[in-house]
DNA sequence: TGTACATCAGTGAACGCGCGTTCACTGATGTAC
DNA sequence: TGTACATCAGTGAACGCGCGTTCACTGATGTAC
């Protein structure tokens, strides 16, 4: 019993994984339930063995995204084991990596286009996401030194700056032209960073 | 025939008007040809008459898509009848009205994500596109006394802090927080834009 | 330890549906004489 | 001006296809005695 259920959560986690992979490649309309599950290795029947449906799918898809997110975002800003490095943060997100890698990470860059289109709970998981990267941001500038106020503000922009230089620079073929404007807004928002 | 073939120019500008409007709402993939043309009041037949195929139609859409936003770039920087005022463009394309219009206005925030997967004509509208705002506003922060260096690299940042605060203000679900997104990154860019 | 039974993840055929595209046609308009 | 013909935007039935979902089934695994 107890090795049944742990395989299936295997599975479970195989399929959430190829899903997330395919959402940030296919958008939430481009992913299909017998294509997922032949990536998973089953074929598509046995999907509603883990699924109620193909918009449940896509809500834990949507969770499973922002754990990428929040794993970089807690290494350089938790202040458990080192000082907090939001530049450092800066620097991986908008990293000429991570615009190539488009299987992993932060997934606003690729759908925030698409959240209003999505079945309602992914679309809080979206805004709780958003919420924790701009809260996670704040926190770090208040203990540097920032007023509260000062802190939000600087924070909500520099998440909608990272998004935005992601989002255009992959959209611009990601070639030197979109290398060269991830390095224009990592040095931008970091100028921001300092007090 | 002179009258047929204006009539025919009209009825696909009709169709390219509301296919932009769809495609901002629905996504590239969520557009269909039977949809489309009966909301242009006709049927799916005809559709080939004006266009190759869907692709074709697609590439047509984003062009008239980019032409909201031109006019929008333009009004405010060119200084033929005023002077350029980046700051009034900054206040308008951040606008809360503009938040909420989901058939008119720029198509970076809405269809950044989808770029890599649409029509290789299509991608490389975007390509300009992206290019032609960033173009405009370091030729305004030049001639206002920045290096061109500067400029470029100030026009660039602003251009994607324009396009990640829309996108995640709407994602956000256009709400106080929202609106909220929206002030700070109109502050924080026109900061910015100052010398 | 061996046997009978229950559970349930996964299979694969089948369903109804909307999609993009084709095509024979209709009928209004423009041209030629 | 009137008539015969050509053009072609738009119609609507039909096509093959992939989609999400259902369901009777299989067979490996876990439980009871």
């Amino acid at each position: 019993m107890a090795d049944k259920s742990a395989h299936k959560a295997k599975v479970r986690a195989r399929i959430l994984d190829e899903a997330a992979r395919a959402l940030r490649s296919s958008g939430t309309e481009g992913l299909s339930v017998s294509n997922l599950m032949q990536r998973a290795g089953l074929t598509h029947g046995g999907f509603y063995a883990h699924f109620e449906n193909r918009d449940d799918l896509v809500v834990h898809a949507v969770d499973r995204m922002f754990e990428d997110s929040t794993k970089l975002w807690a290494k350089h800003l938790s202040g458990d084991t080192k000082a907090p490095d939001p530049a450092g943060l800066v620097d991986a997100y908008l990293s000429e990596s991570a615009m190539r890698r488009h299987d992993r990470g932060c997934p606003l860059p690729w759908l925030s286009g698409e959240v209003l289109r999505m079945p309602p709970a992914a679309r809080t998981r979206f805004q709780s996401g958003i919420a924790a990267m701009r809260a996670a941001f704040a926190r770090v500038l208040k203990a540097s030194g920032h007023s509260p106020e000062a802190a939000e503000a600087v924070a909500a922009s520099v998440v909608a700056e990272m998004v935005g230089a992601m989002a255009l620079a992959r959209a611009m073929g990601e070639g030197d032209d979109a290398v060269a404007m991830l390095a224009v807004s990592r040095e931008a928002i970091k100028r921001r960073l300092a007090l």
